[in-house]
RNA sequence: GCAGGGGUGGCAGAGUUUGGCCAAAUGCGACGGGCUUAGGACCCGUUUCCUUUGUGGAUGCGAGAGUUCAAAUCUCUCCCCCUGCACCA
């Protein structure tokens, strides 16, 4: 087959009719939208992932008599985009070389150091490698979230917020380059590292005949009580400084990083020496302790100052054993001082960290790996299973005293919060990230309770697929709280309330679906007239049509039938995107549909999809293993590309896309086509017992896809719609199928089923099976209930676990050195499959025993027992109870069916084949048989 | 740490809701055989161990304990892995 040929033939064929822009009629509505790409690089199996899922429902919808409409967009609003024309015009070889790879030319990349050319050449990309896969878009209605149009929109969307009370302002912590002076995201970091910021706690040591207070950054304010001693760093530089009218010490690289959160100005400086010559005041416990050199304390993390808890933390324990060695005098004095009682390890220990940490190596040669280590085991253990033994917070766990003294200390004025950046991310200018506390940032209060209450309401209302996943919904949306909605750059719509500002760009697609509904409409209309009063008609039915067209200037016509439009589509919607977007793309749709639109219009269905895996390895640009959706359509051909990236695997699993994998699919396209190709060498007659088999598996598949495809269980739908089918018809044809009316049917019914997967293929299969329409606008097949046949199956399976077993025994009479010729089958008696099932129904051997012996079972069967046969063979039975089953068949059934299938059974077993009843048999293996499993006796 | 999802045979991955037709679908891989000049194509068989004129037994689904006539499936405890944790698409 050539797939390329096919795949353009059947895509102008769909466009020629325009099958995929659909405009509302009397049918029910279903739109379907994925998560628009953001357009700064090329698009990869991840959104071939989500669309193509987002197409198999949208081509499975419309078969189903739905009118669908499957709209797509593209993201350009925030960084990430004029991050990489920056990128392209400091010519980074790393981006440059990846571009390349793709086949963009020199030219196109110096073009690029525009970032609207570099996302329009990219939205080109988009298109053309969507359109190729045959996804089944509405290219008519493409929107740009930089386009004017949106923006008015967004600002309208901005303005019901507003109202609303959802936009507040405050402070917030952000990751912020000290060089560039701007806040820095992931895509601003080498690596594209999120800065991850932390929050600890500043607490407050009085300096002993001083007017200032050290400061010590902790995670653990618990242990204050167990202080022994203050760590600085030998040589390091301090500084004495005026926060909040407050004279604090701390190294003067923190407080450099600090000047970001809060006002700091530095009085004097201070020498490391001088501050080892003083003692401090515990502020909770009032002891006084000495400060000591800490070979581990690090100038530029928190404070450069650390307390130290040698009980419980193997840096401080290692630090003090260092300077003991080393005849420092005042290390010796210290005893570590047992703050938690903990269970485990540690249980009982005087010094907890001691066993944490192997003294012998740690004490002769620091080993930072190690102690690093110790240490992440005791802070979880403690928090797990400790319990508080001395002070105000006696007896409480950890967990809850942390909290408590966290809180205290901070009200007590004895320590503030810290922000610090954990993981020490890089901007790309090389400098490092520091946390800059922002006071005018503007934020969406997720946290408003009556918005809460309606987003759980939008949630409860909601099919989520998995369903699975919901708990992790109702996590996210009682977890969102306040979210930054303004950014001091970036690409995107002015925030209405601060315009120096730019709203962010996963807040500013939130709702943007509805627009799809109506920007075929308004495709001819200036931004400027999309005023307030427009939208709000067409989205919200508030006022009326002719008076908004007096006041826009916007014919009354089109407000009429965007209002009508969208009504009509967003009766129902299904929202399609990976699982990473749940926590905040997804989170946020929910909540502002809730509170935005009517409840008619809140989203009916949302759908999460899984990965694409290279060879059981994910994807990513540094393994190099990232496979190129222009390459891959190329090499494999859309269908089979589909196939893999779509249907490898259920909706949330991860799907493998590999070459090996390509192969199998296409091998199984060519089988079908093949057979579908040669329909001419089969001749029509009666049904056989074969055909009725075939048609029994044809109606159950129908009816196994159509309950897969509604849940997107897309594995499940695959194997049987292509895989299964294979495996049945190879056995058709081995059974002696041959009939052309069964045979194409079959396959025609198939070519329907497979339309959603692999659009192509399955009008190439529907028209060489004899039918001239399109898949793609027929109705999904209907299972003929009256087809299925459990019976028919079931004795198909008889006679290959017959088989099985009779090559099995022909194996051991060969290995006895005789040749065998011909084997018996023995069906057993019918009182056999009486007693059978009579003991299928409960299990219960003492009821059986007690039916044959009261002669009940006499009475209830009109046929004569053997009531000692019928004993004998009950116990046997008893043996292996637990896996009795019910059967359908009787001895009659089962005599036909192996003297129809002698034939084949003796092509598979090389022997003459003789069928024959228990009664009257005389072979010694007649005893053996049970229903479903005759005697065999080879001869 | 918090929240969520998981741990099944060489691998991938069903099965878990509704306990028993589960030594566990299907695919891949490996091995043996057939077909062939040859084969990556196709067909047959094997792929936990034992037993063997078959439809039998033992062990077994992260670890341990429990409920039950019966557990991959239910309950409890523990261990491990993955994802997200915010202004960033």
């Amino acid at each position: 087959m050539d797939y390329e040929e096919i795949e353009s033939k059947w895509q102008a064929a769909w466009e020629d009719e325009a099958v995929f822009e659909p405009i509302p009629d009397q049918r029910q509505s279903y739109m379907v939208s994925s998560a628009f790409p953001y357009v700064n690089g090329p698009p990869h199996m991840g959104h071939v992932r989500t669309y193509g899922t987002a197409d198999v429902l949208a081509r499975y919808k419309r078969m189903r008599g739905f009118n669908v409409l499957f709209p797509m967009g593209y993201h350009v609003t925030g960084t990430p985009i004029l991050a990489q024309s920056k990128r392209i015009k400091n010519k980074d070889p790393l981006l440059i070389k990846d571009l390349k790879k793709f086949g963009i030319s020199d030219e196109d990349i110096g073009k690029m150091e525009d970032p609207l050319y570099l996302a329009s050449y990219f939205i080109e990309a988009f298109r053309k490698a969507f359109r190729d896969l045959g996804l089944s878009i509405d290219w008519s209605r493409q929107l740009v979230s930089i386009d004017p149009k949106f923006s008015k929109f967004i600002e309208w969307q901005f303005s019901i917020l507003s109202e609303n009370g959802l936009l507040t302002k405050g402070k917030h912590p952000v990751g912020w380059c000290p060089n560039e002076n701007n806040a820095i995201g992931m895509h601003d970091t080498k690596g594209d590292i999120e800065p991850e910021i932390e929050e600890m706690l500043g607490i407050k040591f009085r300096a002993e005949n001083e007017d200032y207070n050290i400061v010590c950054a902790t995670y653990r304010p618990e242990t204050l009580y167990g202080v022994t001693n203050i760590f600085v760093k030998n040589g390091a530089q301090y500084v004495i400084c005026e926060v909040n009218g407050e004279r604090l010490c701390l190294s003067s690289m923190a407080a450099d990083k600090l000047a970001y959160q809060t006002k700091v100005k530095v009085i004097t400086e201070i020498d490391s020496a001088e501050l080892l010559n003083k003692r401090y005041i515990n502020p909770k416990t009032g002891t006084s302790i000495p400060a000591l050199p800490g070979f581990f304390v690090d100038e530029a993390f928190g404070t450069g100052i650390v307390m130290s808890v040698p009980a419980h933390a193997p840096f401080d324990y290692t630090a003090l054993l260092e300077l003991k060695k080393s005849g420092y005098d005042a290390a010796s004095k210290i005893t570590p001082i047992k703050v938690i009682e903990l269970e485990g390890a540690a249980k009982g220990k005087d010094i907890p960290s001691v066993a944490y940490i192997d003294v012998e190596t740690t004490a002769g040669d620091p080993n930072m790996a190690a102690i690093e280590e110790a240490t992440k085991n005791q802070y979880r253990e403690e928090l797990r299973s400790g319990t508080m033994l001395v002070g105000d917070y006696k007896g409480l766990r950890v967990k809850d005293a942390r909290d408590r003294v966290w809180k205290d200390l901070i009200a007590s004025n004895d320590a503030a919060s810290i922000y610090v950046i954990a993981n020490s991310a890089i901007c790309r200018c090389s400098f490092s990230v520091v946390v800059k506390v922002v006071d005018d940032q503007w934020f969406l209060n997720y946290g408003d309770e009556k918005w809460k209450v309606k987003a759980r309401e939008a949630l409860k209302n909601v099919r989520i697929l998995p369903e699975k996943l919901r708990p992790t919904f109702e996590g996210a949306l009682e977890w969102i709280n306040l979210r930054a909605v303004a950014r001091s750059q970036g690409l995107g719509t002015v925030f209405p309330l601060d315009n120096t500002k730019i709203i962010e760009s996963l807040s500013d697609s939130t709702i943007y679906m509805s627009l799809y509904t109506i920007w075929n409409l308004i495709s001819e209309i200036e931004s400027d007239k999309l005023t307030h009063e427009f939208f709000d008609y067409v989205y919200l039915g508030k006022g009326d049509a002719e008076a908004v067209s007096k006041a826009t200037g916007i014919p009354y016509e089109t407000i009429k039938r965007s209002r009508e439009s969208f009504d009509y589509w967003y009766a129902f919607t299904s929202r399609h995107s990976g699982a990473e977007l749940i926590f905040n793309h997804l989170i946020m749709y929910l909540f502002n549909h809730a509170v935005i639109f009517d409840e008619k219009y809140w989203p009916k269905q949302i759908a999460i999809n899984g990965t694409v895996l290279s060879e059981g390895e994910k994807m990513s640009k540094s393994l190099g293993n990232t496979v190129d959706v222009k390459e891959a359509v190329g090499k494999h051909g859309a269908d089979v590309t589909r196939f893999m990236v779509v249907c490898s695997a259920d909706l949330f699993g991860d799907s493998e896309y590999n070459n090996d994998a390509a192969k199998g699919v296409k091998e199984r396209f060519d089988y079908l086509d093949s057979i579908a190709g040669n329909l001419s060498l089969y001749a029509t007659s009666e049904l056989k017992h074969i055909d009725y088999w075939m048609y029994s598996k044809l109606n159950r598949k129908i009816i196994t896809v159509t309950e897969a495809t509604e849940k997107l269980e897309l594995r499940t739908a695959s194997t049987a719609v292509l895989y299964d089918a294979v495996i049945e018809l190879k056995r058709y044809f081995l059974r002696g199928g041959n009939n052309q009316v069964v045979i194409t049917e079959y396959l025609s019914a198939l070519s329907l089923l497979l339309g959603p997967l692999t659009p192509h293929f399955s009008e190439e299969l529907w028209h060489k099976t004899g039918n001239s329409t399109l898949v793609a606008r027929e109705k999904w097949p209907a299972a003929n209930q009256s087809m299925l046949s459990s019976k028919i199956e079931m004795e198909e399976e008889i006679i290959e676990s017959l088989i099985d077993d009779s090559k099995h025994v022909l194996d051991l009479v060969r290995r006895k050195g005789t040749e065998p010729k011909e084997i018996k089958y023995i069906i057993a008696s019918e009182y056999k499959y009486i007693l059978n099932n009579e003991l299928a129904k409960d299990r219960n051997v003492k009821r059986v025993m007690e039916m044959i012996k009261s002669g009940e079972l006499e009475n209830s069967y009109p046929i004569k027992f053997d009531i000692q046969k019928c004993m004998e063979f009950t116990s046997a039975m008893a043996k292996h109870i637990n896996t009795v089953k019910s059967v359908e068949t009787n001895p009659a059934d089962e005599f036909d069916v192996l003297n129809d299938a002698k034939e084949y059974i003796g092509k598979e077993t090389g022997c003459k084949i003789t069928v024959e009843h228990e009664e009257g048999s005389g072979s010694s293996k007649a005893s053996a048989s049970t229903a479903l499993k005759p005697g065999i006796e080879v001869i």
